[in-house]
DNA sequence: GCCGTTTTCGGCCCGACTGTTTTCAGTCG
């Protein structure tokens, strides 16, 4: 599981949170490889991790002074100075010191399976490679074969890393990692009584992306290990011991597996469910309270408090059990402790589903076949959302073929019991701010998504400008997929998120999470920050066939991870609240 | 670098596995 490097820090100023954050964890980086104090390090990393997911811009906090920033955890006055000569500069002066001092490229090795900061150092000092094609190059040349302490078998284990690394095999997206582990465990555990096996890790967090599975189990699972690495599809066997095995699929997918006891169970699925942060966090729980805890249980002395279920583990701290989506270490054990910990929102609440695509465009399923299949689901309403002119090659609408799909939704609407068909549209904002429709049109649906499809390269400011008019149409309800990001393949466009939090919220107006496993937009920290500001959130699925209605699933996981309540999401309503919504 | 109803100094989470070694450092999660 080693966590993803946020790349280095932005040139220009009018930084947003994680450009502060990125600033923090490079220092972190280099440090590392400079052989410092770990805790320092730590200091450096949770501070990162502070500035990236608080709500409020540390632009603002920073102006207010240095107390407002010491008042933040884990942050003293050391690190307030330097968050404070960030957002006066736009840089730090002891991160160019560093940087002068130690090559910043060899932080990307560190990537590489096999390399910490120590190899990566001796690497460095005694064979001269400070990127990943020195290090290429150096074992081309077989010249890390002389370093001490890498033998025949690290270096082929690094040459390997380095091959992983290059081709990407990295983070793959929520929805294959499911599709992976349901196989795996239904080929381990699919007629096995006895067995128990179950996913951890951050696929159990429901991370928009996973680096790895991590499978945990107990019971009977003798020869579980050698069956594992010898499944269908495992490429190369990474590690086996007796309770531990690594693989690699072909797929690139990385796969872990523990074994443990039964009376360890909760202890070891609450571990390696982590994440690292929030682990980290009830371990020093247990620590001050004279317990030790660890992937077997919660130990008094050598007598075991806890550990057979997960929720005991966390009784025995004195914390109710916390959900894994919030196990990040962002204020969850706190609001566990003070009884504040959100009743998130779950599948059952969903009452509609409010973008989706039919023949009339791009979608692959008639009107009438959405409308049962979300009947089926148990919804109560659905918006019809065809593209509008904007997107040719989807084969948007014009108004004149949405006039006649309007009349097609009424005529569905008679014939249909259960669900009401809202008429939507899912209109482009155009480079301007204006919609691809006018508003006599608009006038007549039930529901406006707007979205950005085109022109996706403008400056950050103009691209907030072209959105907030979009916002401030009075036909607009909802801002739909509002960064635009398409999970590993393009990158959110250039924002200011929180002013278009404060202008959904000045107008009325919703935010979505398109629950597409390809967009999860708004993510789970845009999400939690705009619902913090009081602006609904609508979860979709942007479904292009009947059966997309499925992915409603991966929105609510998302919404579960920013800390969202039924009430804080528009759809969770019935019809009459839902639309009474629309028009306040 | 942070933090403090034990403390302003001395702590700071914990264990398995690997590879290169003769007793353990480094990596990983």
């Amino acid at each position: 599981m080693k966590e993803r490097r946020p790349s280095g820090p932005p040139a220009c100023r009018a930084m947003d949170n994680p450009g502060y954050a990125r600033f923090f964890a490079e220092i972190a980086d280099l440090l590392e490889i400079r052989g410092e104090n770990p805790f320092r390090i730590r200091a450096y990393r949770n501070a990162a991790r502070t500035l990236e997911t608080l709500a409020e811009p540390v632009d603002e906090l920073a102006s207010r002074g240095e107390q407002a920033l010491v008042a933040l955890p884990g942050i003293g006055r050391d690190l307030a100075r330097k968050i404070r000569e960030l957002a006066r500069t736009g840089r730090l002066e002891f991160l160019e010191r560093l940087k002068a001092e130690i090559p910043p490229t060899l932080v990307e090795l560190l990537e590489v399976p096999g390399l910490g900061p120590r190899r990566v150092r001796k690497l460095w000092q005694e064979a001269g490679v400070v990127s990943l094609d020195d290090l290429e190059a150096a074992l081309a040349e077989g010249r890390l074969a002389g370093l001490e302490g890498f033998g025949p078998t690290l270096i082929a284990k690094i040459a390997r890393g380095l091959a992983e690394r290059r081709e990407q095999a990295g983070r793959v997206r929520l929805d294959a990692a499911d599709r992976a582990a349901e196989t795996i465990v239904r080929q381990l555990a699919g007629r096995r009584r006895g067995l128990r096996l179950v996913v951890a890790g951050s696929l159990r967090r429901r991370r928009e992306t996973v680096h790895d599975l991590d499978l945990l189990a107990t019971g009977c699972t003798r020869g579980l290990i050698e069956r594992f690495v010898a499944l269908d599809g495992v490429r190369e066997t990474l590690a086996a011991g007796g309770s531990r095995a690594s693989v690699r699929l072909a797929s690139g997918l990385q796969v872990d597996l523990r074994v443990v006891p039964e009376e360890s169970f909760g202890a070891a699925l609450q571990y390696f469910t982590g994440s690292k942060e929030h682990g980290i966090a009830l371990r020093r729980r247990a620590r001050e309270r004279g317990l030790r805890l660890n992937e077997y249980g919660l130990f008094d002395g050598e007598r075991r408090i806890a550990g057979a279920r997960e929720d005991d583990v966390y009784a025995a701290l004195d914390l109710p059990p916390i959900p894994p989506e919030l196990r990040e270490n962002r204020g969850e054990i706190e609001a566990a402790e003070q009884g504040r910990l959100p009743a998130l929102v779950s599948l059952d609440d969903i009452r509609g589903d409010l973008q989706m695509h039919t023949t009339w465009s791009d979608g692959r399923d008639t009107i009438e076949a959405m409308a049962c299949a979300a009947r089926e689901r148990g919804y109560e309403y659905i918006a019809i959302t065809d593209h509008g002119p904007t997107v040719r090659v989807a084969g948007g609408l014009d108004a004149a073929r949405l006039a006649r799909q309007i009349e097609e939704i009424d005529a569905i609407n008679e014939r249909i019991e259960g669900l009401r068909v809202l008429k939507g549209i899912e209109t482009d904002i155009l480079e301007d701010g204006t919609l691809d429709l006018p508003d006599d049109v608009l006038a007549k649906l039930d529901y406006v998504l707007a979205t950005v499809h085109t022109r996706l390269a403008l400056s950050r400011r103009e691209m907030t400008r072209r959105i907030v008019r979009a916002l401030r149409h009075p036909r607009v309800s909802a801002l739909g997929h509002p960064t635009g990001r398409l999970i590993g393949r393009r990158p959110p466009y250039e924002v200011d998120f929180d002013e278009i939090v404060r202008a959904a919220a000045g107008e009325g107006k919703l935010l979505e999470i398109d629950g597409h496993p390809e967009r999860l937009d708004l993510d789970d920290h845009h999400a939690r920050r705009a619902a913090e500001a009081g602006v609904p959130i609508v979860i979709s699925t942007d479904a292009h066939a009947a059966a997309d209605l499925a992915l409603m699933r991966y929105g609510v996981d998302q919404a579960r991870r920013a800390w969202l309540t039924p009430d804080h999401v528009a759809n969770a309503r019935p019809l009459g609240r839902f639309l009474a919504l629309l028009r306040r």
